[in-house]
DNA sequence: AACTATACCTAGCAGTTCAATGTATGTCAA
DNA sequence: TTGACATACATTGAACTGCTAGGTATAGTT
């Protein structure tokens, strides 16, 4: 039914380039905690990605902290393409349901 | 991160009686085959909810085919207020997010 | 010295949804 | 009258997600 964090992490990451852990807080932040991905989904998901060829990494050093930063390849773009017209779709959906009545007088 | 049947299920049953099979064809049509939940689905969303005693179901014989009829109990109500509640803040979060550029250089 | 924050990572569980299957009845066409 | 399809109920087992909890390592703070 999902794939939410997917989604939003590649959102971000076309954006602009980004590390596991910034995308943690940044999801956090950005929508005012309503949504909090752990490390636990997060890293994770970079993976795959990454396997799947949405993904291209590189390591930089900064303060001596060893961080991965992420950048969306054309595969990883289509991908986002893809997963925000099924969300639209699907929010689209549920939306219409939710506000619609269809009360017993249709018959 | 769900919770979508239950949330459908309950909006379609605090409009009108329903029965499982219809259910299962109104989430269908009502939301333009974007959404498709098997009776694998929809039956055991039903049990559960009429043992929290969120629904209360009744037997008709109609044609000579025997249905189980639901309604919304207040403690349903209240389901669904929660549910619906945390859906608009779950999809406004994400819309927020996916519309949003935050790019480097504000394009 | 201990705690918190940064930064990475994985394993295993738990919850959700799906696909498949099964029963039984009714209807309609070949 | 037989076979196919629709109605109507139900369960089971697999698959997929996503979450909790853990684990490593460095840096700064108290």
């Amino acid at each position: 039914m999902n794939g939410v964090p997917e989604l939003l992490i590649l959102k971000l990451l076309r954006d602009r380039e980004m590390y596991g852990y910034e995308i943690v807080q940044a999801i956090r932040s950005q929508s005012d905690d309503v949504i909090a991905f752990g490390e636990g989904v997060v890293y994770p998901v970079l993976h795959a990605l990454e396997q799947e060829g949405a993904l291209r990494s590189r390591r930089k050093n900064v303060n001596s902290r060893s961080r991965v930063y992420y950048t969306v390849t054309p595969t990883g773009a289509r991908r986002l393409e893809d997963l925000s017209a099924i969300w639209a779709n699907l929010a689209g959906a549920i939306q219409k349901m939710l506000k619609g009545t269809y009360a017993k007088t249709t018959a």
